[in-house]
RNA sequence: GGGGGUGUAGCUCAAUUGGUUAGAGCGCUGCCCUGUCACGGCAGAGGUUACGGGUUCGAGCCCCGCCACUCCCGCCA
């Protein structure tokens, strides 16, 4: 070893010893006579003093030359500071290293942006941070992210080793199966024309393990999937993913509680209450307007559907004819909403499909709205005890099919929230973690431009055991046997009971979601296959590990969490990929391009 | 594919709303400084205002285009 001790070791026992530090230049303070010099590693750093009356000429000059972020070997000797010279700010700040011998492993240039002011480099532009990913990482900040991850990943290891499960790698190269997202595709040079693809999952590998007799399998799996990035989005990522046989949904809630309730002890030292909260996809729907509902504050949506069937106003009453609902959000305290903020909401609520956004004011008493003028007394009776209505509220409707008007309010209520937070009149506390399992959701949902019925989750998700022969007669009232693990809001993780017995698969397949039974053979031939010769009933689920760390750093992006990660575009800005490739890479690969080449 | 935001010195940001030679702090270079730790002092260098057009007597600022980064919608079985 280089060193002796790292930079966050030595301390005022350490007195009189000779030691050996390596590491980067944090900081240099050149005062003349006598320089400074702080050096850093990744556990801490370390005052070196540099004084010409006990130092070669040539080895203080050298000093007094080192650029920021050098790497050097400091040799000298540990003493106290002198009376009054501590610095409380650092661990090591008792103490100093009286320097003897430099050693300058490379001397850095100067630096694109700075990495030792925590302030300064915490705001730099991320096109520059990600191009200098190396320095980036150096921050403390991101050695802090990077730390947590491997811890947390090894917890998670440890846990489910203590429950019995194996760690199994499953194929990068896969094959196509272009039902869900969309794939890498990676052209195949022994089979011409042909392709793997990178799996959007291990999901088909896990369950195959499952009829392998495997009983217990998890993994953190590498998923790609060639769509659109978003904060909490990238084209690879991690779960963490697994499978068990025998067992119930209450099995993995009782399984995944424990593993969340042993990160959360890890990384934060929180202990977080089991069981987690359930709710339907339905009640989800209804109270918040979204399945991964944020319950650390209330803004409650209320059904008005009822009241409003007869209404005098035609776009309450007409909704509720065409078989919609009425429903409604108080958001407290916000009637001194701004015209910009009241377009804004309204502008979110058209994306939705919703022709505007009708809305209550109440200011000085009283109600001050387009359409307050439509409404009977008794309906603005209903309105004020059910929403608790008071001076400085503002009320908003979204009227329409029961998901959408639900799912208007539920954005509305999200910005609403957000407005409310800035203003100080709504307190959501960063370090409160509100998990619940979201459960009951429909099997399938129906696309009306394809006019077909598409799998909710997956097409592997067992239905309900009573919905079973509503499949093919009712397949709207199919519950599946999925669920959602959801934590302030942020949908950490989901998965399901499968379909273990082939024929049930077959049908789902084949007659509900219309796959012809030729491409069902060619790309689920081998699973159906597998089914046949035991098949245990089976299940399981998988968490985002990258929006779980990011949850734990308190980031909202996993950029923060990954240390190469790509930018909104899909680029590494480091490496500059993706890249043009020779013509005899292609050649071998028996592709061709079409698209004009960018440079 | 669509909508919003950003882009000015190496970095973080200004530039009185279209008006002189585009400034500041940090960093950098040089000199001074023996107890600093955001060291201090003096001096200095550093700009195609992302890029390409246009309007104007005059553009960092207005208009059109384009690129990059970012947030969101679509997309994410």
């Amino acid at each position: 070893m280089k060193r002796t001790h790292h930079c966050n070791e030595l301390r005022s026992h350490d007195d009189g010893q000779t030691v050996t530090l390596a590491g980067w230049v944090h900081s240099s303070r050149d005062l003349g006579g006598v320089i400074f010099i702080d050096v850093r590693d990744r556990e801490g750093r370390t005052q070196t003093v540099f004084d010409p009356s006990s130092l070669p000429k040539e080895t203080f000059d050298r000093a007094a030359a080192l650029r920021g972020e050098s790497v050097i070997l400091v040799t000298g000797k540990v003493r106290r500071r002198p009376e009054g010279t501590n610095n409380p700010k650092i661990a090591s700040g008792e103490v100093e290293v009286a320097a003897q011998e430099l050693e300058i492993l490379n001397q850095a240039d100067v630096l694109p942006f700075p990495v030792d002011d925590p302030e300064v480099a915490s705001k730099v532009n991320e096109e520059l941070r990600l191009q200098h990913r190396y320095l980036d990482l150096r921050r403390p900040e991101m050695v802090r992210n990077l730390r947590l991850r491997s811890k947390v990943a090894t917890a998670t290891r440890v846990y489910f080793d203590e429950q019995g499960f194996l760690e199994i790698e499953t194929p990068i190269l896969f094959k196509s199966t272009p039902e869900g997202a969309r794939e890498f595709l990676v052209p195949s040079r022994l089979h011409p024309g042909k392709c793997y693809a990178l799996p959007q999952s291990p999901q088909q590998f896990k369950q195959i393990l499952m009829v392998a007799g495997v009983e217990r399998y998890f993994q953190l799996a590498k998923c790609f999937r060639d769509e659109d990035l978003r904060a909490d989005r990238q084209l690879e990522f991690t779960q963490i993913d697994l499978e068990m046989s025998f067992i119930e949904r209450e099995d993995i809630y009782n399984l995944v509680e424990g593993l969340l309730k042993r990160v959360w002890k890890t990384a934060l030292d929180i202990d977080i209450p089991t069981p987690f909260e359930r709710i339907t996809f339905e009640e989800a729907l209804n109270r918040y307007g979204i399945d991964k509902p944020d319950t650390r504050f209330g803004l409650e949506l209320a059904d008005f559907t009822e009241e409003f069937r007869s209404s005098g106003f035609k776009v309450f009453n007409s909704a509720v004819a065409n078989g919609g609902v009425v429903k409604a959000i108080n958001a407290k305290g916000m009637a001194c909403a701004t015209q910009g903020q009241i377009e804004a909401m309204t502008e979110c609520a058209k994306s939705f499909g919703a022709k505007g956004l009708a809305y209550i004011k109440v200011e000085n008493g009283e109600w001050k709205s387009p359409i307050v003028k439509f409404f009977t007394d008794a309906e603005k009776a209903a309105l004020a005890r059910k929403l608790s209505i008071e001076e400085g509220d503002l009320v908003l409707f979204a009227a329409d099919q029961w998901l959408t008007a639900c799912e208007i309010l539920g954005k509305i209520r999200l910005y609403c929230a957000e407005v409310l937070v800035t203003q100080g009149k709504l307190a959501v506390p960063g370090d409160r973690f509100d998990f619940l399992w979201v459960v009951d959701f429909p099997l399938l949902s129906f696309d009306k431009e394809q006019n077909r019925w598409y799998s909710s989750h997956h097409p592997f998700t067992a239905p309900v055991a009573e919905d079973v022969p509503l499949l093919t007669s009712d397949p709207r009232k199919v519950r599946g046997q999925h669920y959602d693990v959801v934590v302030n809001g942020v949908e950490l993780g989901g998965g399901s009971i499968r379909i273990h017995q082939p024929e049930v698969q077959k049908v789902v397949f084949e007659q509900v979601l219309q796959i012809p039974p030729e491409t069902v053979k060619a790309r689920f031939g081998y699973m159906l296959e597998a089914f046949r010769y035991g098949c245990p009933p089976h299940g399981g689920i998988a968490l985002g590990f990258d929006r779980l760390i990011a949850i734990l750093c308190g980031t909202p992006s996993i950029r923060d969490v990954i240390a190469f990660p790509k930018t909104a575009k899909g680029t590494d800005l480091m490496t500059d990929s993706p890249a043009v490739v020779e013509p005899k890479q292609l050649r071998d690969l028996h592709i061709e391009l079409k698209a004009a080449k960018k440079p």
